[in-house]
RNA sequence: GCGGGUAUGGUGGAAUUGGCAGACACGCGGGAUUUAGGUUCCCGUGGGCAACCGUGGGAGUUCAAAUCUCCCUACCCGCACCA
């Protein structure tokens, strides 16, 4: 019998938003548990057929863990500045701040449509003033500690969105978010230096129960590299910095290779034969857009500087110096020194400009016709004097020991991680609470005065040189300093939207705090988040940003401990039918609403969970949507048909409890596809005779984190008292799992012939005895003796036969 | 190029981690109920008449391999001139 789903789940959804049975308890003397997912940006479009498959799977573990007595913050909210929003509002002539109200309370509608177990009470918005004037209270922090800093430099460009992007933000060449080019400009940005917590992001993954996938990206992103530092001198007088891996082929150095927008490249153009090929080359590689750059790596580019030259501090042999655009201005010292020998990149530009190939690694093929790489004992040192002999192992850190007694050189360790750009010239986003001043320099906004608010503009569109439309505004640009009182100007580009999300978790410990971020009872209570589940995509933006936060807040005695999640696993996408991704142009978007109002809000549930393995990628299927409704029928058709008995059924007393084992373990690993499917093979056990109330008290209590609106109507129905939510979660007896039979596998010489029913746990012998007589056993063992027997308990028996002699 | 991952029936996916491959579900076929359709309830469903053959392909280890090792192939994700 098909139930009445529109009824049923509207009607608890009202009694949950009375009782109110998901709000969270600061100090409680239960064990408390903190699962976290990643809040939604409320877009105009409303709830993806995306978002209920993480939200659904924390909102089952909570549902679990609140059942088996924990006390659980299980919160919502809404990362709500950003551009989508901005852009509307610059199309539509509304305020953002209207747009996001409106978005924000459909969002609302929806998750309440889905039944998760939010503490409502506890809702976040980050455009909310009282939430970023914390924002920005964390912002003067990190300047106070150095960590906030202005430079200027070159930055990644989006020609579209008109707004400066972190390294982060950039994916092949283009705007992560708009697709457009991306290019290099001259500006004078907000830095923060996460650079300086490089290796405690790194190290301290150790401790953490993230997934491997995760740890390994985010190491890979900071990228941590080992080597040596070494300055050579050029003719002029001049140092020059290069970083290396590879100091063991410091003899093998025959040019060096500055990034063309080198300092020493400016100074010494008076000097140079070709400046003018020098400065050509210096425009063609500015005007190049990420993505032509990396698309044009193929073949080196470059030019000599004819007039100056650097000398090998090793053997003080005289070597040219190019420019070239294979060398990044933001790695390292932004100069090499080039061993084509030994490095595929430096013979690949040696072969072109005609460069000397001194050979110093033996080992490899003939270094004229390719490089030798290897960086083990493989290779050993030749043509450098004190280091031959010495395998490249050894050779590392006794040239980095002379070059340390010679004061030319020394061991540095550099990360591919850059400073995080924080500023963005948009309106849409927290105000920096900066102030300039012509005698003080920049002076922070006293924190008495935060939160500073964004103000009202007449439009929202960035100015054509690439401002803030805040910039306009300059009753509110302009200002007094709060150090000398003199004129000052504010300063009018607003943080990314990563600032909002870089700490939301902590204020949803305490969110009506007004004192402080979150006050410190709270935090030791409720830190760290136990479990914190989130898309891959976020590995190396919001979820990096936000440790680099918080190990900063624990740094200075804000929160208690280093690291803000205790563990993080990560969920698949939900893909189209067919397996493609869902989007407008293909017209395969699922929406949440089509799917509640046809199958119900508990079917969607139910679902998204069946639908796969929760990590991997899975394709949404219409017609696997009605099985999920048919199950959840099946189980109403029980309750409805009423239950026969009180006590659980002897004949189900097994199937139970090896359930209950199996969804109680599944749940904890993620395998919901799994817990479901053994609920399902409970159900169709159940069917085969009338079950007992005992044996319907069971599976509700089950059932009741996946769909709690119609399980919590059975429950009802059958008169049980409370609520099922409430429930104690079901324990299971191991011993009562246990088959008291076993049907095992009978192989012979490793090829399955049959099957044999023993007592469980029987011994080898009686297990061979009872295999043997089995008579399609007994027939193949004609004239056949036994060799060897292996019995695996419980689970076969193989017999090896040989013919007898 | 480097790093990570995936490949199992018509489909989504299971497989106690080396022990009866295909749980559970969709789909399909058959039957019952129904005036009929839908719903619901049973039964069947990897291939092959069979011996047997079957987990992307090929070798290997083992009494025993989807699972371990080596070599391929295809696809997906991340990074990419990082010295």
């Amino acid at each position: 019998m098909a139930y009445d789903f529109a009824r049923i789940e509207k009607k608890w959804q009202g009694v949950w938003e009375k009782e109110k049975p998901y709000a969270a308890v600061t100090g409680d003397k239960r064990p408390k548990f903190y699962g976290l997912i990643e809040f939604p940006y409320p877009s105009g479009q409303g709830l993806h057929v995306g978002h209920p498959r993480p939200f659904t799977a924390m909102d089952i573990i909570t549902r679990k863990k609140r059942m088996q007595g924990y006390n659980v913050l299980f919160p919502i909210g809404f990362d709500a500045f950003g551009l989508p929003t901005e852009n509307y509002a610059i199309k539509n002539h509304i305020h953002p701040a209207i747009v996001t109200k409106k978005n924000i309370e459909n969002f609302t509608r929806q998750l309440k449509m889905l039944g998760f177990g939010f503490d409502w009470d506890r809702v976040v918005d980050t455009t909310d003033p009282t939430y970023y004037k914390w924002t920005q209270w964390i912002f003067l922090q990190l300047w106070k500690k150095g960590l906030a800093y202005k430079a200027t430099m070159p930055v990644n460009w989006c020609t579209s969105c008109k707004c400066v992007l972190a390294n982060e933000e950039v994916v092949e060449g283009v705007c992560e978010r708009c697709g457009s080019p991306v290019v290099q400009k001259e500006k004078s940005q907000w830095m923060l230096r996460i650079t300086a917590y490089a290796q405690r992001l790194i190290d301290d993954l150790d401790e953490l129960d993230f997934i491997e996938r995760v740890k390994i990206q985010q190491k890979n992103w900071i990228g941590r590299s080992t080597g040596a530092e070494v300055t050579f001198k050029a003719t002029t007088g001049d140092d020059i910095v290069v970083f290396t891996t590879r100091p063991d082929t410091l003899f093998g150095a025959t040019y060096m290779v500055l990034s063309p927008e080198h300092a020493l490249v400016k100074k010494w153009m008076p000097k140079l034969k070709n400046a003018d090929d020098v400065r050509a080359y210096q425009a063609a590689a500015a005007s190049k857009s990420d993505l032509e750059r990396t698309e044009l790596s193929k073949e080196k580019t470059g030019v000599c500087l004819d007039g100056v030259a650097a000398v090998n501090p090793v053997n003080g042999r005289e070597i040219p110096i190019f420019i070239s655009d294979y060398v990044l201005a933001s790695y390292g010292t932004g100069a090499i020194m080039a061993v084509p020998a030994h490095d595929d990149r430096d013979w690949e530009f040696a072969k072109k400009f005609g460069c000397e190939i001194v050979e110093v690694v033996a080992g490899g093929e003939d270094v004229q016709k390719a490089a030798f790489t290897a960086k083990d004992d493989t290779g050993v040192l030749v043509n450098s004097e004190f280091l031959n002999g010495l395998t490249v192992r050894q050779a590392i850190p006794a040239i980095t020991k002379w070059l340390e007694e010679k004061g030319i050189g020394k061991a540095q360790v550099n990360y591919k991680l850059r400073d995080w750009v924080f500023s963005r010239q948009r309106y849409w986003g927290e105000p920096i609470p900066m102030v300039w001043c012509e005698k003080c320099g920049w002076q922070p906004l006293p924190e008495d005065q935060l939160p500073l608010v964004l103000p009202d503009v007449e439009s929202y569109e960035p100015t054509d040189d690439g401002e803030s439309p805040l910039s306009k505004m300059t009753d509110w640009v302009n200002t007094t300093c709060p150090c000398c009182g003199g004129p000052a100007r504010r300063e009018t580009d607003t943080m990314p939207q990563w600032a909002g999300s870089s700490w939301y978790f902590l204020r949803y410990m305490d969110p009506h705090n007004d004192k402080a971020l979150a006050s410190k009872e709270a935090l030791d209570y409720w830190s760290p988040v136990d479990w914190y589940n989130g898309g891959m995509e976020h590995t190396t933006l919001h979820l990096l940003y936000s440790r680099f936060w918080h190990k900063f807040l624990y740094d200075i005695g804000v929160v208690p401990t280093k690291e803000p999640y205790a563990k993080r696993t990560s969920h698949g996408m939900i893909l189209g039918e067919g397996g493609v991704k869902m989007s407008k142009s293909r017209g395969n978007v699922v929406n949440p609403n089509d799917v509640v109002a046809k199958y119900g809000a508990d079917t969607l549930r139910l679902y998204t969970m069946f639908i796969g393995d929760f990590e991997k990628a899975a394709a949404w299927s219409d017609e696997a949507v009605k099985g999920c409704k048919k199950f959840l029928d099946r189980v109403w058709a029980l309750a409805e048909a009423g239950p026969e008995g009180e006590d659980v059924t002897p004949a189900n007393e097994r199937i139970l409890h090896q359930t209950i084992k199996k969804v109680s373990d599944d749940i904890e690993e993620m395998k919901f596809n799994t817990a479901i499917a053994a609920m399902m093979t409970l159900v169709n056990e159940l069917y085969k005779s009338k079950p007992s109330k005992g044996d319907m008290e069971i599976l509700l209590r089950l059932l009741s984190p996946f769909a709690p609106h119609v399980v919590e109507e059975m429950w009802q129905m059958l008169g049980f008292d409370g609520r099922a939510m409430a429930q104690s979660w079901p324990e299971y007896d191991e011993a009562k799992t246990v088959e008291h039979t076993k049907e095992l596998a009978v192989q012979i010489n490793g090829k399955l012939k049959s099957t044999v029913s023993v007592p469980a746990d029987a011994d080898d012998d009686a297990v061979i005895a009872a295999a043997q007589a089995e008579p399609k056993v007994a027939r193949a063992m004609e004239g056949m003796e036994i060799v060897k027997a292996i019995v695996v308990k419980n689970r076969l028996v193989n017999l090896i036969l040989r013919p007898k002699k």
